[in-house]
DNA sequence: AATGGCGCCTGAACGC
DNA sequence: TGCGTTCAGGCGCCAT
């Protein structure tokens, strides 16, 4: 489910409230990606700071006894979304992980369970900084330039939509944000990263940013169940040019959408629009 | 160092 | 209705 839009969406529709909760106790459901790396018992009485995001996954920092006392770092996985409510009602079978806090119930739900919640020390210590450390830039990182992001996809010479999804480079555009900001700056997904001329790679960059900042805007993606932590569904999927809809009408040029598949993923594109 | 493929897991949609 | 197949928003890990 969740791309960078999503996680943004959803740490800004839990961070404020949950900002200054006190831990009262943590129930774990199925296990997930990783094991916690803490005892639950361990966490409460802790304090939850101010939350973040550093590509698609979160950080709750806490403190114990106004100590720093690690943090949790949380991603979604394919299928998770995070709830945050006063009430939590009893957990269902997806429901893997709750944190309950003075201020209501941040509960994680992910059918899939490639999903994670772990404890850290720190952002900068392992485990964390370990699964941090292959990230590539912010997209909107202004330290991110043209000239920069051109450098980096001239070393790669696979396809540029893999180069995209590995997000090494810069994260954030997942399987739906990767297709549409290559629609939108005109590039065949299949040109190798290498052969982009520098003008092309700083209109990809400015189309991933596009493409995120709109997606954010509209709440991001509802594909099957993405919801923020206020139960809201976003609204860009009815706004995708491509992706989702091989076989209909390219919108600018009434190319029919073509799917074709990398590394084990979808890709969607439009013949009549996009050149290697 | 970069690359492509695998596997983790469940549920929905589809074809027969 | 039942069954098998395919597909799904991610990503760490492995061998090459």
């Amino acid at each position: 489910m969740p791309e960078l839009p999503e996680v943004e969406v959803t740490l800004r529709s839990f961070a404020e409230r949950i900002d200054g909760a006190e831990v009262l106790s943590v129930r774990l459901g199925a296990p997930l990606r990783w094991p916690l790396g803490r005892a639950p018992r361990l966490l409460t009485g802790c304090r939850v700071g101010r939350a973040s995001r550093r590509g698609k996954y979160l950080w709750l920092p806490l403190t114990q006894a106004s100590r720093p006392a690690g943090g949790l770092l949380m991603h979604l996985g394919m299928s998770g979304s995070l709830a945050f409510n006063h009430q939590a009602g009893a957990a269902g079978k997806h429901d893997h992980f709750d944190l309950v806090t003075s201020r209501g119930v941040l509960r994680l739900t992910d059918p899939r369970r490639f999903g994670a919640v772990l404890w850290s020390a720190a952002l900068d210590a392992a485990p964390a900084a370990t699964l941090l450390a292959r990230l590539g830039a912010e997209p909107f990182d202004p330290a991110l330039t043209g000239e920069r992001f051109h450098a980096a996809l001239k070393r790669r010479r696979s396809p540029i939509k893999a180069v995209l999804l590995a997000g090494d480079i810069v994260v954030g555009a997942g399987n739906i944000y990767a297709c549409e900001a290559l629609f939108d700056a005109g590039i065949d997904p299949r040109t190798r990263s290498d052969r982009l001329s520098r003008p092309r790679a700083e209109r990809l960059l400015a189309s991933v940013r596009a493409t995120l900042s709109q997606a954010l805007a509209l709440g991001g993606s509802t594909l099957r169940d993405f919801r923020d932590a206020h139960g809201m569904d976003g609204s860009y999927q009815a706004s995708a040019r491509v992706y989702g809809r091989a076989g209909e009408p390219c919108g600018r040029c009434g190319t029919p959408v073509r799917r074709v598949v990398q590394g084990q993923r979808s890709t969607f594109f439009c013949p009549g629009c996009q050149r290697r």
